[in-house]
RNA sequence: GGGGUAAUAGUGUAGCUUGGCCUAUCAUCUGUGGUUUGGGACCAUAGGACCGCGGUUCAAAUCCGCGUUACCCCGCCA
């Protein structure tokens, strides 16, 4: 069997297995042959091609330039945090100590102190802070790096999903006053919300973590969860409210106007390398990666359909498309050699958005063949009006992509009234919404149990819990989600 | 951290059980020449590989050990 499948041609090149099969197979024939990542000789870490680095770029630019524009500023800390900075905060340290890779020798000579490479940058930003931070006038200090860390505990990692090394941005803000710290988590929620939704088109809920899932050394968690089509939900952009814990620790303290001494307060925040596999596990199909049109730069491909004899006036008229079509990256496919139906596939694995396609036929029409990559669908479009119809279509595909995400995590949300309905929203590969306690112990038997935790519970409550905790008789008064996670 | 499977041209693979006929199969790929082109075209010709280290043996892609990496299940994390 596995035989007859080799000799059949598109095997190699295409997508082999249905993601409804077999969904790990698919994930990793999408990655590999739409050309984003290659896989190196350390493992759990992969190397970023350029074509799945650019995705990371606009996920960066977007969200710097909103960093920017809410008065957060660049820094830049060290890769190497010394062990006696990261053993400051007992809660952190635990959180993390598992997975802390070290540096302990240079050339033939052990170090004096071993150095952590970060798996966070708590402890080595706040030292400087604490010198930092003397005065009420320094104030709030707002800072944010975009770096990389190391989390080196698991040992199997899915490319972008679980990786040792991931590239996130960390931000760091110190205030001086509680309420203007919490006020914060508006404005940094709203701008991962919005890059989610406006530029990768995912749907993710908004809800506080548990006291369970809560990050070690933050007062409480904010988070936004995507569900996937695993039946299992994953942590997105998170948003840690640190009250005086760290501030404590640190001492990060001021004097205020009254000339009293004062610990600060403090959060941290961050979007990850994860939401690009968040990316292709919800948007991504049979045929390959599929993008929405703001995550890459070459946002459509004309393929000119070369008949002999009439290759010059199709080549001519494509050029000149292309030229046009530059605001949108526009590439022209001039291979020859090729046939029409191999670029077709080509560039439907790599996730192109746009194909557009031009022969003799559409010469004589005027007009162009446009095919969206997501659905499949052909349009007619003018070749007068090239330009704006791109436009129009590129805008559609991107809205049309986010509402199916939502409309697929809508449709899947369970609210559960009995275990009964958890067990049976589980088996079916829902994600359950119930009733719950929050309690650390309940949490600890549900996974015993069924191997669930909680995702989070939403900002916004589908309606008022009022009553007992469905798995436990303790009073609950909050609707959670709750899943297997990734 | 525990359990399992695997590693052969750029890619996907055959060969391994029973060591020799392997100067390694098939396809894709890459180069060249030609015919094609509205959904993965074809002919001719050339090129390219046994994961690393060690062992057993007259002889290792094949057997053994160690290492490295990948994949799957469980635990932990963004």
């Amino acid at each position: 069997m596995a035989k007859e499948k080799n000799t059949e041609k598109q095997q190699e090149l295409s997508i082999t297995v249905a993601r409804e099969e077999d969904l790990s197979e698919w994930y990793t024939q999408v990655i590999v042959k739409s050309d984003l990542i290659d896989y190196s000789k350390v493992s759990g870490c992969i190397v970023y091609k350029p074509r799945s680095y650019q995705i990371w770029e606009i996920i960066q630019r977007e969200t710097d330039k909103r960093f920017k524009e809410a008065g957060i500023q660049n820094a830049y800390f060290p890769l190497f945090i010394p062990e006696s900075l990261l053993m400051k905060e007992a809660e952190h340290l635990e959180g993390f100590a598992p997975e802390v890779a070290w540096v302990t020798q240079t050339g033939d000579s052990e170090l004096g102190e071993k150095l952590a490479i970060r798996p966070t940058s708590e402890t080595i930003m706040y030292d400087s802070y604490s010198k930092w931070v003397q005065s009420w006038r320094d104030l709030p200090l707002r800072l944010n790096q975009w770096n990389n860390v190391v989390r080196w505990e698991f040992k199997h990692s899915t490319p972008f999903l679980r990786s040792r090394e991931f590239l996130w941005n960390e931000g760091h803000t110190v205030f001086a006053t509680k309420e203007e710290a919490v006020a914060e988590e508006k404005v940094i929620i709203g701008i991962y919300k919005e890059i989610l939704e406006k530029y990768m088109a995912l749907y993710g809920v908004v809800g506080r973590k548990s006291k369970n899932e809560t990050f070690p050394g933050a007062e409480w968690t904010h988070s936004i969860e995507c569900f996937l089509p695993t039946g299992k939900a994953i942590q997105g952009p998170d948003f840690h409210h640190d009250g005086q814990i760290f501030s404590k620790a640190f001492n990060i303290s001021f004097l205020d106007e009254k000339g009293e001494r004062q610990f600060a307060w403090q959060n941290t925040f961050a979007i990850t390398t994860r939401m690009i596999g968040v990316l292709i596990m919800t948007h991504s199909d049979d045929k390959g990666l599929v993008l929405p049109p703001r995550l890459t730069y070459n946002k459509c491909v004309i393929v000119p359909l070369l008949f002999k004899g009439k290759e010059e006036a199709v080549l001519e008229q494509a050029r000149k498309l292309k030229e046009r079509l530059s605001s949108f990256g526009a590439v022209l496919d001039e291979r020859v050699g090729v046939s029409p139906g191999f670029k077709f596939s080509e560039w439907e694995i790599k996730g192109m958005p746009l194909r557009l396609e031009l022969g003799p036929r559409d010469l004589e029409q005027g007009q162009i063949v446009v095919v969206k990559r997501h659905s499949g669908e052909k349009i007619l479009v003018p070749l007068s009006d090239a330009e704006k119809e791109v436009e129009r279509i590129l805008n559609k595909i991107q809205d049309e992509m986010f509402e199916k995400s939502k409309a697929y995590t809508l449709s899947n949300r369970v609210v559960c009234e009995s275990v009964g309905d958890f067990e049976k929203a589980l088996a079916e590969k829902k994600w359950p919404v119930v009733r719950w306690c929050g309690d650390p112990q309940c949490e600890e038997s549900l996974k015993d149990l069924y191997g669930v935790k909680s995702n989070n519970i939403p900002l916004e409550q589908d309606k008022v819990a009022k009553g007992k905790c469905v798995f436990c008789s303790r009073d609950a008064s909050c609707y959670a989600h709750l899943c297997k996670s990734l």
